[in-house]
DNA sequence: GCGATCAGGT
DNA sequence: CACACCTGATCGC
């Protein structure tokens, strides 16, 4: 285990002149609102000594590129006794291949004072405000809850009638008993021992016991009504195997008994049986697996009435409907009334199928819910939905319009006119080439993108202008720019019912975004919820970029250092621009990036500070996720030995800051001679600007488009909004 | 063999 | 934790 040291931003201090100003806002025309060299600061070590001083040039060349800056503290943090050769140099990081997952155990997090890095104070910040909102979703978890409860009401029950119910005992020694009668049939033939069984079982069945109140009935369609009619009187079963023989008996089957009884197959465990089971527990005929999966299928169906049942199962015993009663007993405890035949399966499942897409409304003034993207995959899931008949979230739907916003996912044909606001996986999934639902409306950048990567034709596209109001089936649709990632747009629909909807899609809060809406009564607003918990609080974008530079300028004491920034398919680039800028260098992209960025519509000034020739540049920019872990960067310097000595990764993402410090402006974090920077660099709003954003808007119902802990805690968050 | 989708991971 | 992905397995054509 290499020496690992952890500072957390409590004790970690940024150079000196990070803390001078958090300058202007930066536009992309104007590097210069970022200085370059701070004046309080101290020369920086010439990186490649015998070139300092020289003028940064136009097209600038990373050789010339000075260091200046004394390391400061970020030199306390890194041990005198880390060896910083890092073997040899064998291609591109960015071409990584599969690397091991666990490095986060070998990584002990301790800062300078000894605090345990991971903080509570995060958690404990967290308010649990529960207000109730009546909501479908809510309606969703309690019934996952309810039907979970149900199913463990089941289990129970299965598992304690299995526990009073007679078996083919199988004791220790091999022997073989009578369930009925304890008598030990070991030594009998299996013919023998089915004609004992059946013999007890028979008798069991005439003799009057407290444990059976129906033996008397002899009439199956008697037993079937009575199980419906009245299931809580119901007994329990006299034994789990005797029903499974009999059954088994009237398939003709009957030499297969011992199988099952060798196996303890009970009533229960038969019907998950599959024939790949069958076949493992040795019943290696074809013909006689298929006829018991047949069997078994009509067993199953939850929709066939217990008669029907009985009927394909040529069933002529009473134990189907005993076990049949049984689920009823269970089911009783939500359902008294009703026969569980006569239900349906999606009754079981409150807030599914049977609530629909209907739009409801929340009450006034705080957030109508609905499911994030996480939480309602998850919800998919819980419900063994296989997918096929999703429920579209609110958030995707525009009340007052037949549009759908980001719900490819949720593809129907009663709509034919889809906006997307920006061109990530999580907004787009579900959008193929083989989309053929109408049209798709965006901005011209992630038009491109959609064209570009997933190969939907251009006659699909609609290209929303930003600021152009237009006309979509009598509707008013505007857009303007989200600043989230490149062509992200938030859209204004203005129906004739006078009740205009704002969908922010994924947005970073921006002063002019109010302006724009000037004179616009918002009704309901489906908001960007990503960070709306007043734990995150973090820094402005610029203030975050200036940290990134300087932590730059500081680490760059040593000449044989590679810097990494995360960035996704599309987003961050910004960071990775204005720190080209500022420090007037070249910054590594790989080619497939560099062709995005094009396309997103980069002027020429901005493309020349990046090239595709990696050993131009010590600064490059990876997928987030290769710094996800020192076991992957351990990866890269790897790869890196002769060249660099030192990795210095930066990983922007806004959620650093909730376990942070508020307005961090980030967290250094190493291992060997590998540090890793945690920086809120976020593309997203924060809780603060969420809520001027809100207060601005006034809108009558929010919408929140994620819920981070679960619909009541985003509830109960969005309301924080608008206090 | 391919694309689409799902499940599980960071 | 949540971001916006990734990988691998499975399914249907």
């Amino acid at each position: 285990m290499s020496n690992t040291v952890e500072d957390d931003d409590d004790d970690f201090q940024i150079p000196p002149s990070s803390q001078l100003s958090i300058r202007k806002p930066l536009h992309p025309t104007n590097a210069n609102n970022i200085s370059h060299r701070p004046p309080n600061k101290k020369p920086r070590l010439c990186r490649y000594p015998g070139k300092e001083n020289v003028t940064p040039p136009p097209s600038p060349d990373p050789d010339l590129f000075c260091s200046s800056s004394t390391p400061h503290c970020i030199l306390d943090c890194i041990p005198s006794s880390v060896d910083c050769s890092l073997g040899d140099f064998n291609g591109s990081i960015s071409s990584l291949g599969e690397e091991d997952k666990e490095d986060k155990d070998d990584c002990i997090k301790v800062n300078r004072e000894g605090y345990l890095c991971n903080s509570m104070e995060a958690r404990l910040l967290k308010s649990r405000i529960c207000l109730g909102f009546d909501s479908g979703i809510h309606e969703d978890d309690e019934g996952f809850v309810e039907s979970n409860s149900e199913l463990d009401v089941l289990i129970n029950l299965c598992s304690e009638s299995e526990g009073r119910s007679g078996e083919f005992s199988l004791g220790k020694d091999d022997s073989i008993q009578c369930p009925l009668c304890s008598m030990d049939i070991s030594s009998l033939s299996e013919e023998q021992r089915q004609v004992h069984s059946n013999t007890c079982l028979d008798k069991s069945y005439n003799q009057p016991s407290e444990q059976d109140s129906l033996r008397k009935c002899e009439n199956l369609s008697s037993l079937i009504k009575e199980s419906i009619d009245d299931p809580v009187q119901l007994p329990q079963l006299v034994t789990d195997l005797s029903p499974v023989l009999k059954w088994l008996r009237s398939l003709g089957l009957a030499k297969y008994e011992d199988v099952f009884i060798r196996e303890e197959i009970d009533w229960d465990t038969l019907q998950s049986l599959t024939e790949e089971d069958l076949l493992s527990i040795g019943i290696t005929s074809l013909g006689p697996r298929k006829k018991i999966v047949n069997a078994l299928s009509g067993v199953r169906d939850p929709f066939a009435s217990s008669a029907e049942v009985q009927a394909q199962s040529h069933c002529t015993s009473g134990h189907v409907t005993e076990r049949q009663r049984d689920k009823s007993t269970t089911r009783k405890a939500s359902e008294p009334k009703k026969p569980t035949a006569n239900k349906l399966i999606t009754e079981f499942f409150p807030g599914q199928a049977t609530e629909g897409t209907k739009i409801r409304t929340a009450p006034k003034p705080v957030a109508e819910k609905s499911p994030s993207d996480s939480s309602s995959r998850r919800a998919v899931r819980r419900n063994g939905n296989n997918g096929k008949s999703k429920v579209i979230p609110h958030w995707n739907c525009i009340p007052g319009t037949p549009f759908r916003v980001d719900a490819f996912k949720y593809l129907t044909r009663d709509c034919c006119h889809w906006f997307l606001t920006h061109f990530h996986l999580d907004h787009y999934q579900g959008l193929t080439k083989s989309f053929s639902h109408g049209k798709i409306y965006c901005s011209l950048v992630t038009a491109k993108l959609v064209n570009m990567k997933l190969g939907i034709p251009w006659e699909r596209l609609q290209v929303l202008d930003l600021g152009q109001k237009v006309n979509i089936s009598g509707i008013d649709v505007t857009c303007f720019d989200a600043n989230h990632c490149p062509g992200s747009i938030m859209i204004l629909f203005e129906p004739a019912n006078g009740k205009a909807v704002l969908h922010t899609g994924d947005f970073r809060y921006s002063e002019e975004m109010s302006n724009w809406l000037i004179g616009s009564h918002i009704s309901s607003l489906i908001l960007d919820t990503t960070y709306c918990n007043p734990q995150y609080d973090f820094p402005k974008q610029e203030a975050v970029i200036q940290f990134v530079v300087e932590a730059i300028q500081a680490e760059a004491f040593n000449p044989k250092t590679l810097f990494l920034i995360g960035s996704y398919t599309i987003g961050k680039e910004r960071l990775f621009l204005e720190v080209a800028r500022v420090l007037r260098e070249k910054i590594y992209i790989n080619p497939v990036k560099l062709k995005l960025l094009e396309c997103l519509g980069f002027s020429k000034d901005d493309i020349q500070w990046f090239t595709v020739k990696e050993e131009e540049s010590h600064i490059h920019v990876v997928p987030l996720w290769t710094l996800a872990s020192f076991k992957r960067l351990k990866h890269v310097a790897n790869r890196y030995t002769n060249r660099y000595s030192l990795i210095v990764a930066f990983s922007p993402t806004g959620w650093t800051s909730g376990k942070t410090k508020k307005k961090s402006p980030g967290r250094r974090l190493q291992q060997g001679t590998i540090i890793r920077y945690e920086v809120p660099y976020s593309e997203h709003s924060s809780f603060t600007e969420l809520k001027e954003f809100v207060q601005k808007v006034s809108p009558e119902v929010i919408i929140p488009s994620v819920n981070n802990d679960g619909p009541d805690s985003a509830a109960a968050m969005v309301s924080l909004l608008v206090t």
